[in-house]
This record gives C-alpha cells, structure tokens and sequence, in this order.
RNA sequence: GGGUGAUUAGCUCAGUUGGUUAGAGCGUCUCGUUUACACCGAGAAGGCCAAAGGUUCGAAUCCUUUAUCACCCACCA
C-alpha cells in the first residue's frame, strides 16, 4: 500500500518532473513513434508555437497560449497521434530594435544607432536577444509545456533567412514584389515604415481651424493640422454641393502662404466629401494624408512633400519652414493667418490620431520609395492544393486568402472571426514590407554602384535581386555592389512559419509528415498581423493552406477587466503565481471559467482556488491509494457489484465522452468543468464517502484512479505525472499513456442515476433537518422510512444512509407513520421521519412543510396548465409530453404525503 | 460611420442543435461528529436570465428594436 505526504507542494516536484520529461525524449515524435506509443491509424498532428517575441519576458497571455497548446498536444499524443508541437522565437524587428534603444539610452548611450554604427549596435540587439531568448525559453518549461525542443527555430537564423531570401526572390520573379514611390505610414521615431495594420488609433481632443488661403479665395476650410496646409495642392468640394461645384476645375494661386510657399491650389469634386462636416470643403494635401493622396491619384495632382522623414518641415514649405518641427510649424501658420485676419474659427473636436503600434509615436504619413507585396496582381500558381483553384490557374493573393477560407480548408475558430477576416482582406492595399530598421531580415537586392548614386550604363538601374550574394552586376559586370539598406517587416519571417520551421525550401521529410499544420492557436489580435500573413505566404508559395483550423482565445485582462499594463500595475505575472501556486493552479486558472475567443479576467484568488483544487485531486489520490491493496497500471474495466459501484463507473464513462467532445470541439473550459464535476462532486463527496462503508473497492478506485489522472494529465500534466510516478514508479510515464477508451451505449442504465439520486437525496433531506432544528452533529438520530416500491433499494443502500446521515437506528417499512415528535419529508415516493423527541419545534415544522407545500402547488398548477393546453399535447414531442405527466404524478404523490404529515 | 462581443446569484462565469422548479466557483450565513483533504466537510440563503416587442404548444436559448459596456475596422478634413 502506497502513501502519499499530506498535501501536494509543486515546488518540491515540478522542475525534477520536467527534466524526467525532456530527458524521455517524448517531446519528440519521432521518438514516441520509435517506442510504440503512437498509433499510425490515427496519423500525424502539428502545431507550431507563436513564436513569442525576443523583447523580454513572457507574459500572463502567453502563460495562456502555452496552456491551451500543451493541453491540445498532450491530449492528441496520449491519443496515439504523432504530436509534433515546435517552438520558437521571433526576432520582432521594430519592437526588439526599440527596446534595445532605450536600454542604451538608460545606459547614457545618447543615440545609440550613430555612436556605436550598424555593426556593433545590431551585436548589442542580438545579446539582448539571445537572453530574452533564454529567459523565455526557461519560462516555457516551468509551465510544462511539451515542445519538441530538438526543432526549435527562430525567424531570423539561417535557414530561415534561406526561406525569406528564397521566397522574396519568387515573388519579385512573378511580380508581385515591387519597389515604389507612394505614401507610406510613417514613424518619425523609429525613423521607418509602418504596415496600414501596425498603426493604431488613439482618440484626442484637437483644435479644428477653420480658415482662408487668401482673402480673394472663395471657400473656407477647416483643419486640424494647419501646417500641412503648406503642401496643399487642391480643395475637393461634392459635386451635389451648390455652394461650390460652381468652381469646380478653377484654379487659384496663393502667394506666399503662411509666409512660405506659393500654392496652386484647384477646385476638384469628389463625392466622399461630406457638405456638413467643417465647411463642406477639403484642403488636399497629397503628400501627407492617405485619403487626399488618393484623390490626388485621380485628379492628376502634384504631390508636394513639406514633411521629411525627420518630422521635419523640407523646403518645399518654403524658406521659413525648413527643418522647423511640425509643431512650431503649426504655431507659426496659426500665427500668420492670424495676422491677415484669414482665420475664422478655432474650436475643439475629437479626432483619431494615428499613433505607432510599437511606440506611440504619431505617424506622419509621407511619400517615400519602398517595397510593397502587390495583392491584387494576379500570377499563376504552378501547384495548387487548394480547392476551387487548378494548378496553373490564375490567381491574386487576395483571392487565394479568400478562398481557403470560404471553401473550409482553414475553418476558424469561433466562426465569428470569419467575418473579421474577411472584411479586413476586402480592404487589403498594397503591403509596404521594407523597414527602415536594422535589426532583421536585409533585403536580399543590391544595386549596382549603389543606391539611388546613378548609373554607370543603361540597364544598371534596375535592382539585383537574388537568393546569394551577387559578385557583379549582370549588366555591367562591375563589382561595386552595393545591397539594399532596409531590412523586412517582421511579419514577412513570421509569414513563413508554418513551413520554414519544417526545413523548406528543403524538401524535407518533416515537410512531407507535418505541413499542412493541424492547428493554429493564437490570440484574436494578431488575426490580421499574422494569421492572415501567414495564409497569405503558405497560399503563394506551396499551395497548400498553412494549417486547416485557426483557434482563436481572447485576451487575459485583470479582474476588473482591464488590460493588463504595467503603469497600471495590475499584471499579473505567471511566474509568480506558478511559484506560489503551482504551475498546474495557473494553467487551471487560464484554461477554465471561458467561453472561446472571449477575453478572461484573472485575479490571484482564482489561481488560489485551482490550487486547492490539486490539492484536493492529491488527496482523493491519496485516500484512494490507501484503498487499492495492489495498484495496477493496465486494467480493464471492473465489474460493479453494488448501485454506487454501477453509478461512478457509468458517470465516469459519461464525463470521458463529455471530455472528449469537449475537447474536439474546442470547448477546453467545458472539458475541465465535466472533469471538475466527476472528481470533486461525484467521487469525493460521494463515492469515496459510500466505499468507506461498503469496502473492497480496490479494483473500482484503482480503474478510477487511472482514468482520472489520464484525463487530468493535459489540464494538469504536472501533479498527474507526479501521483503516477509515486504509484507506478519514475519508469512509467503518463505522458505516454493511452486516452481511455470510452465503453458502448450498453453502459448506460436510467434506473441507476434515479436510484442513487434518490438515496443521495434522503441523505442530504436528513443532513438538512438536522441543520435545521439545530441538532448537534453528535447526537445521532432515529429514522423511519416508508420506502413504498423503492423498499428493496433502501435496503440495500441501509448502511450507506445509516451511517452518511448519522443515525442510531434506521427502520424500513413499505409503508411508515409518522411520530407526534418527528419531523419529516417526502423524496419523490418515499416518506422519512426523524424522531426529535423533545427536540422539535412543532411551529417551525409545520411552518417548513406549508412552504413546501405552497411551492409544490404552485408547480403541480403548472404543469396541469401545460398539459390542459391542448396545443402542446398535439405538437409537442411524445417523450416531453410523458415526461411531464410523469413529474404530475410524482408531484401528487409528494404533495398527498405532505399534506398528510401537516 | 460600419462591425463584433458582452449583459444570467454580491463577484467571476457555464448554460453545445429551443423541452429542469436556470447551474458552478468564489464570497456570505449556520454548524463541524467521520481511517484522504481545514488548500477540508455538512447545511443554507441568494436570480422577473439588461429592456420591450415578436415567432412557437413551449424562449436565458431563435428574430426585431432599444439601452449600457468593451473591443475591432474606417480617409470625417
């Protein structure tokens, strides 16, 4: 017999656990395939990491993807899939370079690009890098997550630079990567490009100025950024607006407006300008805004930069202005329009201001040269895999990451995001995928004599692009090589994921077993970032989708619902709480108590709760251990030989079915709330208690004890692993144990759950009248109960109740009378008394039965009114309309029983 | 402006195709006898399922409208 120590302490177990784990080697596939563990019936399953970010440390989020990730993996492995589960980390271009930046600054570096230089900085990032690496990959394991450690890949090593440079090679080749002057988001800060989806929208108050170019000019304008007015080259007016469509195709100049330039402003019309907004009329300023930069496409406008990449105001604004920042520039043009008395009105609006996703920097949207991902050009896709396009086809980008989701070949999960994804590919533009960042992927294209210096013969302007290194330029056989400064958008790496971690463009044999991947398990915000992306890649280069389901979780907010910010001091860190609380106690926390894709609030007295609740599966392990004379590890279902016997084998078979379709549905919170229901409420507070009485359980709780701790393992792989290996020893690992096998229909016998509900019943009936009339709990009591049919059932079950409910004396009749000094209740048929003797308080019991009394006619009116009713006798189901009539008459019976006793 | 989600017990949330007298955890109140567990056990209180309409024999669940909150998208100068 084995005895486990009295309560479970985490600390004391989980590293050692982890190390048996890792050094087993069944993280890797390949080796559970080679030790029999997995079942080629049930064929491959792979998911791969997102990759987190090498900016620091891991965060309650990721302590939330981790758990949702292992528990999937685990659960597929111990089913008999081939579980490949590989890790990763990514380089986050602009986040890491950022955050390197200001530690050096911290440092008393001033600016620590110009005085260290591209060398010796990006040796300062990749330090930084390799150590938040570290830490990351340490803080993985303490959450017992089962990755295949022996694949792990990072978006910027070799083989995945071999990916990138491959993959931008081909899609410049068919002509979907293109270099181009055109208006990009700009951050003055990190001094590059953004993508449209890496800004973000923060709203403020600002002032609206409401103005005149020039005395003579004919309409208003309103603005809130008066210093773009000096790159004005137009004012859009609506066609349908009567005021002013009849300039519209004039001209007017302005002279030295604001003290600076001339401007040549025309009356264009456009129909998106709305008559009641400001003064129905719009200043153009094509350089620096999105949506005047478009209207200056279709009207033929010049395009006048007055904002350089440094926030800078160029000469273009006029001598005046140049290398003025924006906000004097402003301060001045207010002042001079002032000053010519052009200024009309000043008032507050609110407004968005478009801020940069990684530093909040405003974003100055100005026209620069880049390269952009064209994603309506169409090309031909050699192989195809996806349904609804041949091979050979013709097709866009933006139609293949339409089609693969609209034909269910990546289904997401919850559906909803469907919608999300679609609308945003709708309003896909151009993908700007230069940065202007060191730390990344360098664009693999050089220029001949360098960029931008001029060329030495015609032809030698045109861009080099290739996979290695070039040594001359084809066209003039010169030498002077010079590569492109800019680096790759992190999210071009990223993009690639699903198959330049299976070793493409190698045609390996892990591409062949994994890709397409299973699963994709990432939080709903970074949809677009990456999911999208990735589909996008995946599509274009193989073919084949990057994975067949995309399972989208929310975001983990604090209790308040809060977003988790360390200003506000409410983070939560998973280190913490996995040291005070154990590492299973915060995956609990984070896998139950929420519903898909929605956003969960944590607090500290959740994880608190899931730890007792380990504690408690160790104690339920421990008493039962103390039960089981020979535990054994393979065992078949045992034969039942009393009712509670029968009733936890068939609520065990039930909760296994229920966590399997939970489970494959995605639905982990309702999985773990089945298992929670079986271990704490039916077995513990039930079964356990009846074994002690009835005895010789030892087959039953072993076989329980065993299915439990496999079904826990995934929620729990810690504890589990560790009351296995005290029981079975270090050599067994549950992590490598079967998923059990759920029984057939046969299994399942209604009069057993009636049965035992009505013996749990009288019990808790007797435990209630004792609380109620205020009995000392040591005072052991006198019943009498008229079983009616259900006698032999309370015969049965006579020590179980005698000895649950604390009595003296139980008597069994078919029929019972009831004592002056008793109190009573009535079960369904059955009819207990307890004899209180001197005790009862004859008031209270009569005031207790008229309540029950009342309440049971108010419910048997009900349901004669339900069954009066024509109409849903007729169309309602037979099996309801029986069940209700079932309920009336046990209703009856119940109420003529209290009746009687009142 | 468009979209999505939420609204169920004091708090946090379940409630899978409409059919129970609407559930759980935490918290609250009473009480602690028992060969696992006080990180526990027993008992109890607590809900017009946001509001109003509609569909249906039957609605927390489906439809419409509204309200409040949160988030996402969008070129309101």
């Amino acid at each position: 017999m084995k005895e486990l120590p009295k309560a479970y302490e985490p600390q004391k177990y989980e590293d050692s656990i982890y190390k048996r784990w890792e050094d087993s080697g069944f993280f890797n596939p390949d080796n559970c395939e080679k030790a029999g563990f997995t079942d080629v019936a049930k064929g491959n399953f792979s998911m791969v990491l997102p990759p987190p970010n090498v900016t620091g440390t891991l965060h309650i989020g990721h302590a939330s993807m981790l758990a949702i990730e292992d528990l999937v993996t685990r659960y597929k492995r111990m089913q008999g899939f081939k579980t490949l589960w590989l890790p990763g980390t990514d380089h986050a271009a602009i986040a890491t370079q950022t955050k390197v930046e200001k530690l050096l600054i911290e440092k008393g570096i001033k600016d620590p690009k110009n005085e260290l230089g591209r060398d010796k900085f990006l040796a300062e990032v990749e330090k930084f890098a390799q150590e938040s690496h570290d830490t990351i990959i340490n803080q993985c394991k303490k959450m017992g997550s089962s990755m295949d450690w022996s694949r792990e890949a990072y978006t910027l090593d070799d083989k995945r630079n071999l990916a990138v440079r491959t993959v931008f090679k081909k899609m410049y080749e068919d002509g979907l990567i293109y270099r181009g002057y055109r208006l990009v988001n700009w951050c003055p800060r990190c001094k590059s490009t953004l993508a449209d989806d890496e800004v973000e929208h923060k709203e403020q108050i600002a002032k609206l100025y409401t103005f005149k170019y020039s005395k003579d000019f004919p309409i208003s304008i309103a603005t809130t950024r008066p210093e773009t007015k000096l790159g004005d080259t137009a004012v859009a007016v609506n066609p349908a607006d009567k005021r002013f469509a009849k300039y519209i195709g004039q001209e007017f100049l302005i002279i030295n407006f604001g003290g600076g330039a001339d401007l040549k402003i025309k009356i264009i019309g456009e129909e998106s300008v709305d008559l009641n907004f400001g003064t129905g009329a719009v200043g153009v300023t094509p350089a620096h805004s999105a949506a005047d930069y478009e209207m200056a496409q279709r009207n033929n406008l010049p395009i006048i930069k007055i904002i350089d990449e440094n926030g800078e105001m160029t000469k273009e604004a006029g001598e005046k202005y140049l290398a003025m920042s924006t906000k004097t520039a402003r301060a001045e043009v207010v002042e001079w329009l002032k000053k010519n008395d052009l200024l009309e009105k000043e008032e507050d609006v609110s407004n968005n201001l478009s801020i940069c996703y990684r530093c909040g920097y405003a974003i100055e949207p100005l026209p620069s040269k880049q390269w952009f991902i064209d994603v309506n050009k169409d090309f031909i896709l050699p192989n195809s895999s996806i349904d609804g396009i041949k091979s050979g086809d013709r097709v866009t980008l933006k139609k293949l990451m339409q089609q693969v989701v609209n034909n269910k070949q990546i289904e997401i999960i919850p559906d909803r995001f469907e919608k999300t994804y679609f609308h945003w590919i709708n309003n896909l533009r151009d993908w700007c995928i230069s940065r202007q960042i060191w730390y990344g992927h360098r664009i693999p294209v050089w220029y001949c004599h360098g960029l931008d210096k001029g060329v030495c013969l015609p032809g030698c302007e045109k861009p080099i692009v290739s996979i290695d290194m070039p040594t001359k330029c084809p066209n003039c056989g010169s030498t002077d090589l010079i590569q492109d400064p800019d680096t790759l958008d992190t999210w071009f790496s990223a993009g690639l994921w699903s198959f330049s971690t299976l070793g493409w463009p190698k045609q390996t044999k892990d591409l062949a077993d994994f890709h397409p991947t299973n699963l994709l398990e990432t939080g709903y915000d970074i949809l677009f970032f990456w999911v999208a992306r990735m589909i996008l890649m995946t599509t274009y280069t193989l073919g084949q989708v990057p994975f067949k389901k995309v399972y989208l979780h929310g975001l983990v907010r604090d209790e308040k619902g809060k977003k988790m910010s360390k200003s506000l001091g409410n983070v939560i860190n998973p280190l913490d709480t996995i040291a005070q609380f154990g590492a299973d106690a915060t995956r609990l926390s984070l896998l139950l108590g929420n519903a898909p894709g929605n956003d969960l609030k944590l607090s500290e007295e959740k994880v608190e709760g899931f730890r007792n609740f380990t504690n408690k599966l160790w104690n339920i392990s421990r008493f039962m251990l103390l039960n089981i004379p020979e535990p054994k590890i393979d065992i078949n279902t045992p034969e039942p030989k009393t009712l509670f016997d029968k009733w936890i084998l068939q609520q065990l078979n039930d909760t296994l079915n229920q966590v399997n379709a939970s489970l494959d549905g995605y639905h982990f919170s309702g999985a773990g709330e089945h298992l929670r229901i079986f271990t704490w409420d039916l077995l513990a507070d039930w079964y356990l208690e009846i074994a002690k009485i009835e005895g010789h359980k030892g087959e039953i709780l072993n076989y329980i004890l065993n299915t439990i701790l496999k079904l826990w393992h995934p929620f729990m792989p810690f504890i589990t692993e560790q009351i296995w290996a005290e029981v079975y020893g270090e050599q067994k690992m549950l992590i490598v144990e079967k998923w059990p096998k759920l029984e057939g229909n046969t299994f399942v016998e209604e009069r057993v759950f009636d049965d035992t509900r009505l013996v749990r019943d009288i019990i808790a009936g007797i435990r209630n009248l004792r609380a109620e009339n205020k009995i000392e709990p040591i005072k052991k009591l006198d019943a009498v109960i008229g079983a009616g049919a259900k006698l032999n059932l309370i015969k049965e079950n006579f020590e179980s109740i005698k000895a649950l409910a604390r009595l003296e004396s139980l008597e069994i009749f078919e029929k019972a009378k009831k004592s002056p000094t008793a109190a009573g209740f009535v079960e369904g048929t059955i009819e207990v008394f307890i004899e209180l003797s001197g005790a009862i308080d004859l008031d209270k019991e009569k005031e207790r039965l008229q309540k029950e009394f009342e309440s049971l006619t108010k419910f048997i009116n009900g349901i004669e009114n339900k069954l009066a009713n024509e109409e849903f006798v007729k169309n309602a189901p037979a099996v309801v309309v029986e069940k209700e009539r079932q309920k009336l008459q046990e209703a009856q019976i119940k109420l003529d029983k209290i009746e009687s006793q009142l």
